[in-house]
DNA sequence: AAAATAATATTGACGCCGTCAACATGAAGG
DNA sequence: CCTTCATGTTGACGGCGTCAATATTATTTT
């Protein structure tokens, strides 16, 4: 395949590779604006193509958004993995996975956004519901790692996971929210100093919580 | 004012109360609908009253979310102001109003959505920029209580405040995306058991972390 | 090579949405 | 009574997701 596409931009009726450019523009989108900028007809007015166009590789917009709710969970789940043969300190590495996924909300809110508050049934989406799956499982074998150490204090694992996954996550979107942050630090004197720090020590103050103090 | 009000239903080219009618009828929708069903023309219609007649009252759709965001957080200010008075342990507190806070945003998860994930500049709204604080003041006086227990753990007030709200707003966001939940008990044998339960158990894990273990 | 088929893209329309400009109605106050 | 001003209406614009009908081109079959 692929063998009519044009050799020289000269515009011809088929695009030739139309679904991956409106990925990757999607993409772009994500990266560089909001949630709002994200549209079928923005897509493929940027492709240089009719506002129908995308109905040939998309269902509809939703089957859209499952791709890049899966890009976007496939890119946290590498994250994951690379520290997983990295780093073999159980505790360590969820300190170091926590931080990896605050700072993937801070760099492309957007894109996390996506990820998280557009809702979607997505067992309808096989690679979706697989990929998610696969960083989802990443994050909870390393927190039952933690509950397996010789000081882990007796803490049910569904509670463990969901308070380690509530931190991160909570942080990720507490941080992201401009307004809320203006609050803090304008009306409450709180100094909240930088993203980095900060998730650094909510984590570190959770992973705390997990083992028995010394 | 109000004197021309039509008394038997009679239809008046005034309406005599829209601006109140409209809040209310928003509240409805995101009692049992979700955030894209609310619009300033489904509103009208509702009210039934013409498309535009709402940009009498608000001077666009922001002014109008930003009256919806205000009344959520009066909402959950209040309940953590009854809090404040009849518990007085600063520990059992905070998981109170955790679970409070967690329990809200399952019952009215269109109207939590509203408050923290539509964003605007909010300090451009002066009774949503008061109203918040006046809610976010009730938190972190009730962190500050906690960490100036005897038995206290010396943590950065900064932190202690960003990791408690970031457990219950995280744990708040979880629970309500069904996709998310429906992947921990499928795939990973995970028994998250009830809301509420989950709920208390993540709080007390954290207020835990925040003294001496005896 | 020619004809049939399937994939891909286009045009035009529909009903939603937020919002603006121009106009209509009617209550309030001199 | 007559003006003023808040409130409501009509009609329009451009944007959106999406559908039906049509056109163009690639691939496959004959």
């Amino acid at each position: 395949m692929n063998k009519w596409c044009c050799p020289k931009g000269k515009k011809s009726y088929h695009h030739g590779n139309l679904r991956e450019t409106l990925i990757e523009s999607a993409l772009e989108i994500l990266k560089e604006g909001s949630l709002d900028d994200l549209s079928l007809r923005a897509l493929a007015r940027r492709a240089g193509v009719s506002q129908t166009a995308p109905y040939r590789h998309f269902e509809d917009k939703e089957a859209l958004i499952a791709v890049l709710k899966a890009d976007g969970m496939a890119k946290l789940g590498e994250g994951m993995r690379g520290l997983i043969e990295t780093e073999k300190d159980p505790l360590a590495r969820l300190e170091k996975i926590g931080l990896q996924y605050v700072q993937f909300a801070g760099k492309y809110p957007a894109h996390f956004k996506v990820m998280f508050e557009y809702e979607l049934c997505d067992d309808k989406y096989e690679e979706l519901h697989n990929t998610a799956d696969n960083t989802f499982s990443c994050f909870q074998a390393t927190v039952m790692e933690c509950l397996a150490l010789p000081n882990a204090r007796k803490i049910d694992p569904a509670v463990a996971l969901m308070s380690a996954w509530s931190v991160v996550h909570g942080l990720s979107v507490l941080l992201m929210n401009e307004s809320l942050m203006e609050h803090m630090k304008s009306d409450h004197k709180m100094d909240m100093g930088g993203r980095t720090e900060m998730a650094e020590q909510v984590t570190k103050l959770f992973t705390q919580s997990l083992v028995i103090s010394s």
